[in-house]
DNA sequence: CCTACCGATCGGTAGG
DNA sequence: CCTACCGATCGGTAGG
């Protein structure tokens, strides 16, 4: 029936499927993301899916990957000409609160790091190590900000990055369930007046 | 074949059936928790569960409750006696982290509220509801507490007692993620070292 | 509490 | 990229 696509065209194909599928994820979870569901979203058969990945486990490793790259784009990239250290830090805990407020028509369901993090944490396998591999890697980059800006001296030198970049995710787990789980319009500002007594005094 | 039991002992059968259900759903979720996962683990019919519960749904609300049932049990119970206040909520906070560090028998997977929080917090229906209010209450229970800690004058006037709880959930959220995720043996250190600065100046 | 069943959906495959 | 399947499992029901 549908004539051989091209290699761009199938390209294409996979990231509206990618896409798709990480909007699917953010409501239902990695498991609850099934093939039938994505058929139907996109109107393609599942096979016609399943050519593209092989198995449910790299699809969903696939869509790992794509939120990794919208939080890289929508919270990290906007903060990379700031100042490196706490002005480009400030930059970036600004950009992850609008992030988690703003960002519904691509995780309509809140963050996927954060409901993949709590859905595989009991499990094993290859999904639940990238998810844990994501996850050292954001927090490796925040001590790596706290670091320089300890070093540029605009943190105290007793400052423990480690500490810091620890609460900073509570706060930011804290926040994405105040948003989702009880729609509070206050949590914002609860999370802003947390990081400045946090950064103020580290 | 198996004759009809007594009242007492279906009681005790539903009780198993929660206490596995409560288990199974801290790894896989209160979605993942299957009918026939429960049948298979129990030895008993498919049927023989749903009897005690009708819909899959009654049953998740029962398996929440439960865990309801444990976190009061082994959180808030232990520190009843003590000073209410300042005093009370340390020991709480205390007994929290106990919880999330060796209660695995019980959840095997991590604490049950904050696997069904990410789970549920997309979606509608009763079960939503029911993990929502859940998480509510337990946080009034944190700011009535640190009510008490002001009105005592062991935390300073100005405290703000929605504040300082909400900081203290997102602690607790980082905690579990540190330890499922992570298995990192630092973290309760980590999260009492927050936790004396929260609320030494709070 | 059981056996025996239901329609729906799951991930995945064969073949084109 | 499709149609047409596969065996397994899902929640749930009938009847005892």
């Amino acid at each position: 029936m549908s004539p051989r696509k091209s290699a761009a065209e199938a390209r294409r194909t996979r990231e509206r499927i990618v896409e798709r599928g990480v909007a699917i994820a953010s409501v239902e979870g990695l498991e609850g993301l099934t093939i039938g569901r994505l058929a139907t979203d996109l109107g393609m058969s599942k096979a016609g899916i399943l050519g593209h990945f092989g198995t449910k486990e790299t699809l969903q490793l696939a869509t790992l990957d794509e939120a990794s790259a919208v939080f890289l784009r929508v919270v990290w990239q906007p903060a990379a000409h700031e100042t490196p250290g706490l002005p480009r830090l400030r930059a970036v805990c600004e950009a992850w609160i609008t992030y988690l407020e703003h960002e519904r028509e691509i995780f309509p369901g809140g963050c996927l790091f954060t409901t993949a993090s709590v859905e595989f944490d009991a499990r094993g396998g290859r999904v639940r190590d990238a998810v844990a591999r994501l996850h050292r890697l954001w927090r490796r980059r925040l001590v790596g900000e706290l670091r320089l800006a300890v070093t540029a001296g605009d943190l105290p030198s007793g400052t423990d990055p480690e500490q810091v970049a620890y609460e900073l995710v509570g706060l930011y787990l804290a926040l994405n369930q105040a948003i989702q789980l009880f729609a509070d319009p206050l949590a914002p500002d609860r999370t802003r007046r947390a990081l400045d007594r946090l950064l103020a005094q580290a």
